[in-house]
DNA sequence: TGACAAACTTACTAATCAGTAAGTAAAATT
DNA sequence: AATTTTACTTACTGATTAGTAAGTTTGTCA
């Protein structure tokens, strides 16, 4: 599941076989199909795992009880340190991309995931704005709409310009968001 | 290369097979490979194509002549009448998500597209800040850089979420931009 | 009228793809 | 000790992939 994570962030759905998985570990693709039967369980699963992950994150004291700011800070360290610096994107948009080439089952975990880390992110902007940490005029929703889509699109960005160009979106973001006028 | 441009839009690089094309026009796929020798050829021919006519546009007195304000409209509105409406991202994201399972030449292609799109983005931001058109603090090659990692990730987003979220970040964007404070 | 080139088709190839069926070895359970 | 389960391997299948070689039709031009 690691590897077909990484897989997923590297190459997409459709630039992944399960040869490549059997090779890296060292055993026969129907090693890999013992374990999840179709191409889809696997991605289905690996997806669900990242969800749950997330969720453990966000529902844990350690990340709910800090304060908006540094909440956000723990958001943007995720791109950061787990997909820029790697050369990653994020999982949904990796599969947003290639949206009309997939199963069923992976779009709706693909809409689902959406949907969890923006709702996070809305949530934290409105915590933020009302606590006056944060300052920006429309709504939570279309702010965090915005957040979310040019994080995902600046990890794809670092692929083709290099990281410099993503920590420049993340400072650009906290910029817009933390000064007030 | 309209219907490439196509796949390449809505099913990414490794998505799409000249079979899917040769079947569309009612041909063989040898007819496809007597125009383009490879799939690499083809696809950066469509890469080429798309960034002649998009510096084709910007250098068009039409546009370039416009206030800064129309100018970003009419970039805005690229995105949401022939993408979002048509469940298409740009190709510079499509591509960037699979950059590590691209033939190299491609990626060059991806790395001119990007660069063009943020040089004129960074232009046009800047000529707005000067015009006291736009409001926003930082330096314009970052700001430039999260609109269009954003509107690039607001695409991917729509596929999932729908057409609304991808409207609501542009009117976002625009709040962000105008609005004094 | 004949030469030639453009735009194909027919008929392949070798590789890769997801997925399967049957067999095996070792560990866990009864 | 016998049985069952887990985690594979071996050996495939049929579909699809990008790409090729040789032949065919159609239109253009000298």
């Amino acid at each position: 599941m690691d590897l077909a994570e990484s897989f997923l962030q590297e190459r997409g759905f459709n630039g992944f076989s399960y040869a490549h998985i059997a090779d890296a570990l060292d055993v026969k693709n129907a090693a890999i199909h013992y374990h999840f039967r179709t191409k889809d369980d696997l991605a289905c699963a690996v997806m669900q795992r990242y969800r749950d992950r997330f969720q453990l994150w966000v529902n844990n004291s350690r990340i709910k009880d800090l304060p908006p700011g540094e909440k956000l800070d723990w958001f943007f360290s995720i791109y950061t340190n787990t997909r820029a610096d790697n050369g990653k994107v994020c999982l949904a948009g990796s599969l947003e991309t290639e949206f009309h080439s997939l199963p069923v089952s992976l779009r709706e975990q693909t809409e689902a995931l959406t949907c969890e880390l923006l709702a996070w992110l809305q949530d934290t902007l409105q915590e933020g704005r009302e606590a006056g940490v944060f300052h920006f005029g429309g709504d939570s929703v279309s702010k965090a709409a915005l957040i979310l889509s040019s994080l995902q699109g600046a990890l794809q960005m670092a692929r083709a310009l290099g990281t410099d160009k993503f920590h420049a979106v993340v400072e650009q973001h906290k910029q817009d968001l933390l000064v007030p006028a």
